[in-house]
DNA sequence: AGTAATTATAGCATTACCTCA
DNA sequence: GATGAGGTAATGCTATAATTA
C-alpha cells in the first residue's frame, strides 16, 4: 500500500522515484520521503509503519531555503528579526488580514476536521538505523500552549507517552534559533514548527527545557566561582591571621614600640578606594576589617561575593593602607 | 474606569522514556 | 540480557500579563 502525504496548498505529484535524492540532499525537512511497509492506524489516531511503505510528506516551507544550501550558518532566520506580533511580556494574540489565514491555517480549528486538522508525522530512526518511534499523529488539537494543546484525554489513554527523539537536524537548528532568540512568540513558534516539521507544542517545550539547561548551567558556573572566591578568602584569611599572629609577637617582644592607633577601615562609595580612620578600638580580626572595609558584616561577606564590584578591591590594597596609615 | 473571566506563556518540579556503559 | 545512570522530551501546576466582556 503507497500512502502519499502532502501539506501545502498545491499538492505536487508524488514522484516516489525522487524520494532517495530528496532525502539524501540536504534540504531540510520540506520533503520527507520513507520506504515503508504497511500502514495501519489504529483508534488513537497513531499508525505504525513498517518498512517498504512510499510516504511522501510534502511540507512548504515558511521561509524558502534554497536547496543548495547545506549548512545552517547559511540559513536566516528572518523570522525572527521580523516584528512580529508579539513581544516577550506583550503577547499579542490578535491576528488581522493575511496574518490571521496564515495562522489559521497553522493552528488548525479543534473543531474543523475536513480541512484543517493538522498532521504530524514523525518517523526517527538512530544512527544504527534502528527506529527509535515512528508515530503518525492526526490531531485536530491546535497548538494552544498549556494543557488542551496536550493530546486529549482519550488519545492519551490510548497512546502511550511516546518520547520522540529529535533529529540532529532538528536540534541543531532549534539550537542556532535559540543562540538568536531564547524565547519564541507564537509565529515564531509556528514557523519553527512549520520548518522543522514538528508541533508548535513540541518546539514550545523544547525551548522551555532549553531555557531550563541554560540556567542549570550558569547555576553550576556560579557555584564553581562562589566555590572559587570562598578559597581566595579563606587563604587570605589564613594568611592575616598568621600575620597578625607575627605582630602579636612582635608586640610582645619589643614592648616599648609605638603602638600605631587602632584603624578602621571604610570604602568611598564613589570612589570605591578604601580609607582608614583612626578610632580607639581595632578591628577584632582581618576578616572584620575587610568586611567593615566593603561595608559588610562578616555574615553577609557570602552574599557580597556573588557580586563582585562589591567587593572589588583586593586584600593587599588594605594592606596598604594599614602600612600607610 | 474598575473588575472578573479568559487565554497564553514562562518557570519550575517532576515523570517517563531512551541510550549507553 | 539486565541494570543503573544520565540526558531529555513531555507533563502538571502555578504565577503573571494581556485582552475582553
Amino acid at each position: 500500500m503507497d500512502l502519499a502525504l502532502s501539506l501545502g496548498e498545491t499538492p505536487k505529484p508524488f514522484t516516489f522515484l525522487d524520494k532517495s535524492q530528496k532525502i539524501a540532499g540536504n534540504d531540510l525537512g520540506f520533503c520527507m520521503a520513507f520506504g515503508e511497509k504497511s500502514a495501519e492506524a489504529d483508534t488513537g489516531g497513531k499508525v505504525s509503519l513498517d518498512s517498504d511503505l512510499p510516504i511522501q510528506l510534502d511540507l512548504l516551507p515558511f521561509s524558502p531555503v534554497p536547496r543548495n544550501q547545506t549548512s545552517f550558518d547559511k540559513l536566516h532566520f528572518s523570522w525572527l528579526n521580523e516584528n512580529l506580533v508579539g513581544e516577550p511580556g506583550n503577547v499579542n494574540r490578535r491576528i488581522g488580514g493575511v496574518e490571521e489565514a496564515e495562522e489559521a491555517m497553522a493552528i488548525s480549528s479543534p473543531n474543523s476536521t475536513v480541512s484543517s486538522f493538522q498532521m504530524d508525522f514523525s518517523i526517527y530512526r538512530n544512527g544504527r538505523g534502528k527506529r527509535d518511534f515512528e508515530t503518525v499523529t492526526l490531531e485536530g488539537d491546535a497548538d494552544r500552549g498549556g494543557a488542551s494543546s496536550r493530546a486529549s484525554d482519550d488519545e492519551e489513554n490510548s497512546m502511550a507517552r511516546k518520547k520522540l527523539r529529535l533529529t540532529k537536524e532538528q536540534s541543531a537548528f532549534l539550537e542556532e534559533s535559540f543562540k538568536e532568540q531564547s524565547t519564541l512568540n507564537p509565529k515564531q513558534k509556528q514557523a519553527l514548527a512549520k520548518q522543522l516539521n514538528l508541533r508548535p507544542r513540541q518546539v514550545e517545550v523544547w525551548f522551555q527545557n532549553r531555557r531550563a539547561r541554560t540556567k542549570l548551567k550558569q547555576t553550576e558556573v556560579d557555584c564553581e566561582y562562589l566555590k572559587s572566591c570562598c578559597e581566595t578568602l579563606t587563604e587570605e584569611n589564613r594568611r592575616l591571621q598568621k600575620e597578625l599572629q607575627e605582630l602579636r609577637a612582635l608586640k610582645a617582644s619589643q614592648p616599648f614600640y609605638m603602638q600605631p592607633p587602632a584603624t578602621t577601615l571604610s570604602m568611598c562609595p564613589s570612589c570605591e578606594r578604601v580609607s582608614t580612620t583612626t578610632t580607639s578600638t581595632a578591628a577584632a580580626s582581618p576578616t572584620t576589617a575587610i568586611a567593615s572595609a566593603g561595608g559588610m558584616t562578616p555574615s553577609n561577606m557570602g552574599q557580597s561575593l556573588a557580586n563582585p564590584k562589591l567587593f572589588s578591591f583586593s586584600p593587599g590594597q588594605i594592606h596598604a593602607q594599614q602600612a600607610a596609615s
